[in-house]
DNA sequence: AAGTGCGGTGCACGAACGTGCAAGACTGGT
DNA sequence: ACCAGTCTTGCACGTTCGTGCACCGCACTT
């Protein structure tokens, strides 16, 4: 007898008996062994793993059937992290930053370059990447971060080398304002060569990742709390109907953005030099973040989305 | 009680049972409920499907292994078809198409750039796919395949619309011989608008598929056979030591291919072109191609690879 | 040819399990 | 407050299952 035949006869006999559901005692007649004996090629056919017994959590059915939906309502891949009735948005921010993390590090590949754009989100995703050397790859800033008091460029700096310094990627800064106070002084800077050689490598990217920004979020938003923004910036938001920003691009409610008025003067890539991107990987947590989240899909701006199940759920009760 | 509470008792009954391999007995003091209560749980969480009992037959073992040992010593994702031994080279065939098919179908996302290198294994193959549109898919030739007598063109062609159709793609052909007789003629073509135009296109493929040619394969490949070649390219062939070809660039048994004297007379797109392709698909299928298989593995045209389990075998038995 | 060790098999028994049934708990209506 | 209907639980019984033990056949040794 052939170890490969014995395989075959267990796997039969399991086929039977888990698969047909039937009795030990039929299946016996009909293989023309004993009872007992079916009993033990059973044990031995668990043991050859050629049966699997795998539980599944409750949360994962929960989880999946709201991906499903989002999936479907909106054309992406879709990754809901359960969270547990007790966790704060702290902790939630975490799980879903961490999930991020660990899809983006199956996206990249040898010679990736991968656009990144600012963000609370992104620094503590950028925290979670695992030291796993990628030959090639190039991160490159998708908008600026300077923003009007200090450059805030350290941080920006200090989270981005982290991450290189464990994927062994270069980094192609993009030091320029978040947002300029003239559109003129932006225009003159995009005819410059060092932003031009910038903006030819975010057009070379191949996956890009990025959250949503709220105005009110629980975990607010960088580019609104952090000296980018004067009060005059955000009423003028507020009039143009502005929910939230992608990439310090804003956007509102229905996904459009071309003609809020900041956005001449943001250094942010906007949706339509995004859709170029191969790959978008959008992480966002926090149920506040469902509508700008909902203006980010309407806009197309991700392939692949990772949200928290709260979030989730918020967005598809968004009517 | 909650819906999702219950769920969460019967996970923990699951748990113990199926997980820490408990008696329904012990459970049912530690919940305080009847044993009886337990094995109604156990069949709730199993209709539930927080228990899923699931049957691999062997051979998905078998080639499971072999997948990961070709895996490790190539560095490509491999996918081995299982093959029953009754099974013929037609039927090895088309189960690996099928297979590579299925795997193609899932690379391809919207926008995608899809190169092609005809040949016998992507004509079954190109079979295959059903109908989904995907929306943007550009299918462009990744070599020339009119040969000396006739074009060999329509059928291409007809095979390529086929699946063309059935994505929702648009195809861009390449009229070029697969041969020149006068390497000056390529030069000259290369310089061609036209062509210059299907170059770039090629160079902007997201992903490739294309199989390997053996001189002496079980199903013969195109180039062997339909007048592409005379036998004086067969003798200069054979004393250049070329083994097989990919994308019609002969590669000897070592992945080496640059001074092979008929590669400067083809039309297909050579390995360092190929390299530029993010994703790279091989299916191939015939005993016969493994040497070829070997040669195009080392010389690392591939990122994934589809064959079936003989091939697979004799891949691993080559020294 | 007899001896010896070993993997596999059936028997028999006790443990583990599924399920019909009746009693109790709960719900919604009068 | 009472009742009818439904759902849940525990009990009891018959079934199904795991396993120790004795036995058998085979291979290999002496």
């Amino acid at each position: 007898m052939t170890r490969d035949s014995r395989l075959e006869e267990l796997y039969t006999a399991a086929r039977m008996y888990y698969g047909d559901e039937r009795t030990m005692e039929s299946i016996a007649g009909e293989l023309r062994v004993s009872r007992s004996t079916v009993s033990r090629m059973l044990r031995d056919a668990r043991d050859a793993e050629l049966v699997t017994i795998s539980l599944r959590p409750p949360e994962a059915q929960r989880v999946e059937e709201l991906a499903r939906r989002i999936s479907r309502l909106y054309g992406v891949q879709v990754h809901v992290v359960p969270s547990a009735p007790g966790d704060d948005q702290r902790e939630r921010l975490r799980s879903v930053t961490e999930a991020g993390g660990a899809l983006l590090d199956e996206m990249l590949e040898p010679g990736t370059t991968l656009g990144i754009a600012w963000g609370t989100t992104m620094a503590a995703l950028l925290g979670t990447v695992r030291s796993r050397p990628v030959p090639g790859l190039r991160i490159v800033q998708l908008n600026g971060a300077i923003n009007t008091e200090g450059s805030g460029l350290t941080y920006i700096a200090t989270v981005l080398a982290g991450a290189a310094t464990r994927w062994d990627a270069t980094v192609h800064q993009f030091p320029v304002p978040a947002f300029f106070d003239f559109p003129a002084t932006r225009e003159a800077m995009w005819r410059e060569r060092s932003v031009q050689r910038v903006l030819a490598t975010q057009r070379e990217a191949t996956v890009a990742v990025f959250s949503v920004g709220a105005f009110d979020a629980e975990v607010p938003s960088h580019v609104y709390t952090h000296n980018y923004l004067t009060r005059e910036d955000l009423s003028s938001l507020r009039s143009d109907g502005a929910v939230g920003d992608v990439c310090t691009v804003f956007l509102r409610a229905d996904g459009t953005y071309r003609d809020i008025a900041l956005n001449q003067r943001g250094s942010g890539t906007a949706p339509d030099r995004l859709l170029r991107i191969p790959r978008r990987l959008l992480v966002a947590s926090g149920s506040r973040k469902a509508l700008p989240l909902r203006a980010a899909l309407r806009a197309g701006v991700a392939t692949d989305v990772v949200v928290d199940e709260i979030t989730a759920t918020s967005l598809l009760s968004l009517r």
